[in-house]
DNA sequence: TGCATGTATCCTGTATACAATATCCAAAAT
DNA sequence: ATTTTGGATATTGTATACAGGATACATGCA
C-alpha cells in the first residue's frame, strides 16, 4: 500500500501524522484513554507502521500519549493532578520567555503590536476560536524573541498537553477569555517596551490567575486530585 | 544477525542503546559534531536499524543529538549559548523541585539524610567521581519527592545535556566541587526540615552561582557566545 | 457459580528489503 | 585553475516479514 493520505502530507510523514493526531487529541476527537494501535493508524492514513511508530514517539515526548512496553499506547488521561503539574511548570518557564523576549532589542518585536488588533477584535466579538489562535501566534512569536531554543523546546513539550486543558476549559467557561485577553495585551505591550521585570512578573501572575480559574472547571470534571 | 550485544541488554533494546550512547556522549567518547550513522551503531551493537532509530529519537528528545531530515544525525555541539540556555532553564525548574520536595511530608525524605555522609566523604576525599554520583542520586530522590512527573520529565530532558557541561567543567576545574558540596548539603537539610521557601531560594542561588563559575571554564573552550 | 489453566488471536518489537535522496568524486568545460 | 555536471555510492525513509509476549476467551475443575 502506497501513501495517498486524505490530505497533503508534504512535510515528513511522521511529523504530519503527529500533527494530525495531536489535533485529534487536543480537540477531543480522540478521547482520553483511547487505545491507539499502530496498524489502525497506519491503515487510516495509508502508510506503513514505520512512520506511525515515529509519530507516536513524538506524541509520547509531548506527553499526549502514554506507552507501556509491549502493551501499547493510550491517549494520556486528563486529571487535576496532571493539570496542576503542568501549570506549576508553565509559570516560571513562560515568565522566563516573556522576560527574555522583552530583553530582545531586535525589530521583530513590532510584530507583537500588529497582532494586538486581531486579539482585540476576537475579544470584542467573544470569538474564543479566533482569540485562541491569535494567542498561540503571539506566544510563538514571544518564544522566538526569547531566542532560547532550549526554553522553546521545554515550553512546547508542555504546551501540547496544556492546550488540551485550555480547550476543555474555554469551551465550558468562556468567561476565562475575559480574564486572559486584557492581561495578555498588557503583557505584550510591556514586552515591546522592553520592560523585562514587569513582563516576567505579569506573565507569571496571569498564568497563575488563569490556573486558579481553570482549576474549578477542570476539578468539576476530572476529580479532586 | 541476531543480538548478542557485548553486555546484558536486559531492558528494552532502544532504551539500552540510548543509555550507552548517552554515556558515550556525556563522557566525551563521542565528540561533539561526530556523525552517527544508523548502520554503524546497529552493527556495533549487533542489532538492526529499527531499535537504533528509536534510540536516536530518544537522544534527540534530550538534546544530545541533532537531526537533519534525510541527512543524518550528529552529536550536538557544545557552546556557551547552549550552556546559558540550559542553566537559565534549570534554575527555576530545580527550584520548583526543591520546594515541592520540601513540602512533601512522607517518610522517604529521610533517605536524603542517609546520602549526606556519602557526599561528605566524597568531598573530603576530593573524589569528584563519587561526589558526582552521590549528587545525581540525591537529585533523583528530590525529583521523586517532588511528586511531579511533568517536572521530572522536563528536568530529565535538560539534565542529560547539562551533564556534558558539568563533566567537562568538573574535570578542568575541580574547585567547583568545593562550592557545590557545602551548598548541596545545606539545601538537603532544609528539604528534610520542610522549609519550602528556603529550599527553593537556596537551590536557585546555588545553581546560579555554579552557573557563573562554570561559565568561565566553558567560555574558555567554547567561545564567547 | 467462581476460579484456574490452556490456547488462539492480536499486537508490539525487531529484522530485512526496497525506494529515494543527499553526498562525493571524477571528468569536462570555461 | 576553478567551476560545473554527471554518475556512483552511501545513508536515510518507508514498507513488509517474522518472532514473541500480552490479552481474551473458552474450557475444565473445585
Amino acid at each position: 500500500m502506497q501513501y495517498e493520505g486524505t490530505g497533503d502530507l508534504t512535510q515528513a510523514i511522521p511529523e504530519a501524522l503527529a500533527s494530525r493526531l495531536e489535533d485529534d487529541i487536543i480537540f477531543g476527537r480522540l478521547e482520553p484513554r483511547a487505545r491507539l494501535t499502530e496498524e489502525e493508524v497506519a491503515a487510516h492514513y495509508g502508510v506503513s507502521r514505520s512512520p506511525v511508530r515515529e509519530a507516536l514517539r513524538l506524541l509520547e515526548r509531548d506527553g499526549l500519549v502514554n506507552r507501556a512496553a509491549r502493551r501499547g499506547i493510550w491517549v494520556a488521561p486528563l486529571s487535576l493532578k496532571d493539570f496542576d503539574e503542568i501549570y506549576s511548570c508553565r509559570i516560571p518557564l513562560e515568565g522566563l520567555a516573556a522576560g527574555a523576549a522583552a530583553g530582545n532589542d531586535g525589530p521583530e518585536k513590532a510584530q507583537l503590536l500588529s497582532l494586538l488588533p486581531e486579539l482585540e477584535r476576537a475579544f470584542n466579538d467573544n470569538d474564543a476560536q479566533a482569540f485562541f489562535q491569535g494567542d498561540v501566534k503571539g506566544s510563538r512569536l514571544i518564544y522566538s524573541l526569547a531566542a532560547n531554543q532550549t526554553l522553546t523546546r521545554l515550553i512546547n513539550s508542555l504546551g501540547k498537553q496544556a492546550l488540551r486543558y485550555r480547550y476543555f476549559a474555554y469551551v465550558r467557561e468562556p468567561r476565562i477569555l475575559a480574564i486572559t485577553a486584557p492581561g495578555t495585551q498588557v503583557i505584550w505591550r510591556h514586552i515591546v517596551q522592553g520592560d523585562v521585570a514587569r513582563s516576567k512578573a505579569l506573565t507569571e501572575e496571569l498564568i497563575h490567575h488563569i490556573w486558579q480559574i481553570m482549576r474549578d472547571v477542570i476539578a468539576e470534571r476530572y476529580g479532586e486530585a
